[in-house]
DNA sequence: TAACAAATTTAGATATATCTAAATTTTATT
DNA sequence: AATAAAATTTAGATATATCTAAATTTGTTA
């Protein structure tokens, strides 16, 4: 297939790292990049040589300080990017992700870093995740899953762990988004089920509907 | 070195051919792209086969309709994007040219018509270039070297040939851009320099600079 | 028009990124 | 602890884009 550049890698190998503990393994990234392992393994090599990771045979790899930088560079182009589509060239939150895939990979420091300064300096994305700022600092708040959160107590939608369309179109035909005010006011023992209140309206949602929304309490 | 594209390739073809007539030589491609001949050949064959040249050996290519119409969308996106940066993101008419070099590629129907939106449909780009809009027609409008301008006859900068960082800033100590009202006071004939007036100052140039810059009578 | 020069193409080399399949190492299970 | 299963790496194959150098074609000039 096409070739995968040195970036992709670097951002995948950032976002298994942070929904796991200790190495990053040969598979996952595999699985996560669309490639298989041996061509992986090459790739572990690249970046070694790069001392963007740390990568010791068998044991998998764990990003060096360098490594996360160059991770959290893309990362933070990606989601400038992503508010810049939704704020002002009228994209829904469903369609920016695959845009903002090869948008992220251009190269200009003063191209980002007016783009921030244009969007005047956002905190977070159009999905609630954290912009890092041009230190490459992020502000990370407090948020739970909505399945956590006790029954009957307040909580506003600030993020969604799922960043896939069908899930985002979900949301939108339940009139959830960021900001909006959720209360779980009944947990159905039987299937898990919630009966939620999301702004104005009751509704009912699954369990694994809930688990994919954050919520601030 | 780097793979170059094939829409590199229909985007040098194109204006190779707008600056030259009947078909284009392997040669004049392979220094606009910066490649050896053999390799411009390769190329030819490539987008020969996918219709979007028509390609005799040892006589060069000319666009199909169909290379047209991509050549047409790649620049349509590179004037697009090079007027948002300039417009809005602080960038200097000298500064855009690379980093819409990479913009330009970005695969997404509703992003440049959202962004041709955004801008309010600009005709031109920063550098007087005529954007292609949605259906690929352009506005050119009647225009001519600034040394083929009779002497004393009034004129309005809309444009310059030579786009190299060089130039425009040249132009930019001379206070010279898109705009500029400019008239020809004298021709020295000895050595073909000019007297001009350019908005409230008069300065002496060479041909060359006049070579390059276009004007409205 | 013959012969040389320039342009172009072809053939084969190099470099890169990926893959498949086999070999090796680690982890899990009995 | 021995063995099976899973994960990982290695070795070699394939595919692509580029190059160099040689061969071919076109054009130019004596």
């Amino acid at each position: 297939m096409q070739t995968l550049s040195t970036e992709d890698y670097l951002k995948a190998i950032y976002h298994v790292s942070q929904s796991s503990s200790g190495a990053v393994a040969t598979t996952s990234i595999a699985k996560q990049i669309g490639a298989k392992p041996s061509s992986v393994t090459d790739m572990f090599k690249k970046l070694s040589d790069q001392n963007l990771v740390k990568y010791q045979k068998y044991q998998g790899v764990s990003l060096t300080n360098e490594g996360v930088k160059t991770a959290l560079r893309i990362i933070r182009k990606h989601r400038l990017w992503e508010s810049f589509l939704v704020s002002h060239l009228n994209f829904n939150w469903d369609e920016v992700h695959q845009v903002a895939e090869q948008l992220e990979h251009i190269q200009s420091e003063k191209l980002t870093n007016e783009l921030e300064r244009f969007l005047d300096y956002p905190t977070h994305d159009p999905h609630g995740d954290p912009i890092p700022n041009r230190a490459l600092f992020m502000k990370t708040y407090n948020k739970i899953l909505l399945n956590e959160l006790p029954v009957n107590k307040e909580g506003v939608c600030v993020g969604v762990k799922d960043n896939s369309s069908n899930f985002l179109r979900y949301l939108d035909r339940r009139q959830i988004g960021i900001g909006t005010p959720l209360q779980v006011l009944h947990r159905e023992d039987f299937d898990d089920s919630l009966h939620i209140q999301a702004g104005k309206s009751t509704l009912m949602i699954t369990i694994k509907i809930a688990e994919n929304i954050y919520v601030k309490p």
